[in-house]
DNA sequence: CTGAAAGCGCTTACAG
DNA sequence: CTGAAAGCGCTTACAG
């Protein structure tokens, strides 16, 4: 039709083509003719001058009178990592399906960019923020979605995982398994989910009769995505003497890490050690021996924040109640976990 | 300082609580006050007015006035996926640092996607587009850049890897540990990448005097991201009963796909077949046996792809010359290739 | 049934 | 040195 694609004509433009008030076809692209009575002949012209033009009204200009922008801010921990890309293909569903885009930024831990990046989202005009394992530290004037937040700050509601659910599935797999002497993985203390986590474990050997062996329990320090802090903290279990048959790692990354230091120490992965992992990335099947996890539906949890998010901006509430919407993992039995041998390490 | 952060005030508020103008505090705040020669006085309490009371210039009216969005709009074929996500890192990090925030939509090779995506961010005003592995159907308004095109479309400037320099490296690896029947999976057809890895694996077979034997290159169909394709098509090599003792992959995820369906058929990686991947994701790295892969610089394309449209949309040209920015891959050999052994599969 | 006018919140020539 | 006015491109009460 037109030369150039979108070279969108404004409206005033287009109006003055077919000699109408700019009102009058604003309200007929608008799909407001019946309201408004406007007559066929004129909706008919109106229609198919825009078409053949292209004309999409603009949407800087929209917003700024309607003040809605349709455009929400997502902030994740890491860009490049499986966990935040699995939520992040869920929000996508969702918030095309409603003509919503949305902006992604990363932190990295870094304090000054987690304290920023909310603060630029807003000033761009988002109607809604989606934190996803990353705390929020300050009241924001637009609804807030936490996925695994667990910092419930007034007026954020927290999409979480049953954690306990989690710790139970994990830890009777090993015990019906005949594992005892389980050593732990604890996140880095910056994951929110790292101290639920662990209580959770700790409820729940409680509730198995498994005891938790201090010595058995490392926890993360390095900040690196991939599965180098696995392996580190592997070995320092390993340095330590301490015989244990299974491990229960924060994640599967660092599961990844776990047997990458078992194999060092030439201990067959599940022969000699049983590991479990957590989240069920993508990683987590194709690797070899491919990992037990407890599934985190990670996808569904974006799903649900953004279709929390969107109704908190519908409804306008400018601070809803704090609370908390839970999902539940699953345990996907592979290959990495076996029945306990005779021998201990 | 103020009560509500953010809940900011519009200029004309601020400006009537100093009485002043609009138009004068609008200055002291853009920093344009020497230019305009304001005095010391009135800037003095201009900003700290402004500090006072948190003003931030709302950005719409600010777009609407200037025409100018400082937004790009970036397309990739699936958010949940390494190779994407790990190029939108580098995009973020040149984005952010010039003050410029993305839209990220994917299209999953779903044709109505593929057309209206590009259309919708253009209706959000975005100022330029960068398509990762995907390809610009139609003319667009705004700079393009794109990350593995290989489309050549007038006025679009492609990143490119050099496929012949990557070819190379694979197949003299190979040679050297004295592999000769080497099979080939092929990418997907929807994969701009897989055309020209192809033209440049004959190229460096003729070159090296490797023969390709046709009964030997598979080509992957579905789409499915994970290794599900790789293992079905190797299946497919395996049955054809042709020998071969070294397999070249299309990527990492198709190269974890064929070792789990060598393994299936008691072959052992890299002892029984070697196997050669292509990416470097991080999947590569922990996978076992850890992959020999061809490294490419992923996070520096999209760094890459980032600023150079961050100068096209400075410079304005509205259509400039295509052509072709190269980077470098690297062979990164680790443990899924070795000697070859005296018997053949 | 259609139009004229105001206004969303900015920036910037134009005056003085 | 500062202000008054126009205008970016829309939408929507208010008239008639």
């Amino acid at each position: 039709m037109s030369e150039k694609p979108f070279k969108s004509l404004t409206l005033k433009e287009l109006s003055a083509l077919l000699d109408l008030d700019q009102s009058t076809v604003s309200r007929v692209v608008n799909g407001e003719a019946d309201k408004y009575r406007i007559s066929q002949a004129t909706q008919q012209r109106v229609l198919q001058a825009a078409a053949a033009h292209g004309y999409a009204a603009n949407n800087v200009a929209r917003s700024l009178r309607l003040k809605r922008t349709h455009t929400v801010g997502v902030i994740v921990p890491e860009i490049s990592e499986g966990y935040s890309t699995s939520v992040l293909g869920g929000v996508e569903d969702e918030l095309l399906k409603e003509g919503y885009f949305y902006f992604v930024v990363s932190h990295r831990h870094r304090p000054d960019l987690l304290k920023g990046h909310p603060r630029m989202m807003i000033a761009r005009a988002v109607e809604g923020i989606i934190a996803v394992d990353t705390p929020i530290e300050e009241d924001l004037p637009v609804p807030v979605v936490s996925v695994s937040g667990h910092k419930h700050r007034e007026g954020v509601i927290n999409i979480e995982l049953d954690h306990v659910r989690a710790a139970q599935l994990a830890l009777s797999h090993l015990k019906e398994l005949g594992h005892t002497r389980i050593a732990f993985i604890k996140g880095q203390t910056v994951s929110s989910d790292t101290d639920r986590r662990w209580s959770a474990i700790v409820h729940q050997t409680k509730a198995l009769g498994i005891c938790i062996v201090p010595q058995l329990v490392v926890q993360l320090q390095s900040l690196d995505p991939g599965p180098g802090p696995g392996v580190e903290v592997t070995r320092q279990l390993l340095d330590t003497g301490h015989p244990f048959t299974a491990i229960f790692a924060f994640n599967d990354i660092t599961a990844i890490g776990a047997i990458i230091a078992l194999r060092e120490a030439s201990l067959r992965v599940p022969k000699d050690v049983s590991v479990v992992g957590f989240d069920d990335v993508l990683a987590a099947s194709t690797n070899s021996p491919p990992l037990t996890t407890i599934h985190q539906p990670l996808r569904n949890m974006g799903q649900v924040a953004a279709s929390t998010l969107l109704k908190l901006i519908r409804e306008g509430t400018p601070h809803p109640q704090s609370s908390t919407l839970t999902v539940y993992p699953r345990l996907v039995v592979r290959k990495s976990t076996s029945q306990v041998a005779g021998r201990e390490v």
